[in-house]
DNA sequence: TAAGAATACATCGAACTTCGAGGTATCGGG
DNA sequence: CCCGATACCTCGAAGTTCGATGTATTCTTA
């Protein structure tokens, strides 16, 4: 996920999201869009242009793996499946987020702190 | 912010950070990164060519006004203030925040949602 | 008292993420 | 037959952050 050490910030969470979706089942990239669209009422809404560049550095770094499968209309659909690695990734992602939110909620929620 | 819509990922956090703090009084740079590091257990190290670029332009936009005033020792110290605007900013920042938490937690924790 | 650590400010290029616009193609409905 | 939805893709521009580097001053310690 590339998060640098000690980055206060917490990006590339576009990439932890495709990977959260995938966990629920292989998914193809415009699938991807619309279910998280949903699964966040409306509030997320990422653009192709984030995401397919996302699943192409996800599978080459191991993390997802693709297949080509044609839909019943016998439209083209490329669907991604979680490696094991990709599992892993998420899990490591999962504990990450947890602690930024932890501390940034600590920061910004405003408790005081008493400096040497 | 510029925060742009529908952007799923919460970038800038930085800059709310910087504001967060100002919140309990004015500071000066030095003094904002080893609060930061304080606050939230050394977990965030904010770098200071990430700090200064961040002051700079929260001052161009009026989010806070700075002056400068010598420590005891005679050290060079410039502080900066939160402006009304900043106040106002920050508010928003924290909605959005919340907001943000709410959404991602909802897609990564894993619930469920039938398409359409 | 000299060296080095800490304080304090600043700028610059490189890397990464994301958007927005654009491109290609197919399918279904009016 | 056209248009909207589906489905894939690429590219340049913009924003954020790091890490390195630079300049000064003050404090600590050997």
């Amino acid at each position: 996920m590339a998060r640098r050490k000690n980055d206060p910030s917490f990006p590339a969470s576009n990439t932890m999201l495709v990977l959260a979706l995938l966990e629920g089942g292989d998914k193809y990239g415009y699938q991807i869009i619309r279910e998280l669209e949903c699964r966040s009422d409306r509030t997320f809404s990422m653009k192709e242009g984030t995401l397919y560049p996302i699943l192409h550095g996800l599978e080459a770094r191991g993390e997802v793996r693709s297949y080509e499968q044609a839909s019943d209309a016998g439209r083209r659909r490329r669907y991604y499946q979680l490696t094991r690695q990709g599992v892993k990734t998420l899990a490591r992602c999962r504990q990450e987020w947890a602690a930024f939110c932890k501390q940034f909620g600590k920061v910004v929620g405003g408790e005081a702190c008493v400096l040497g």
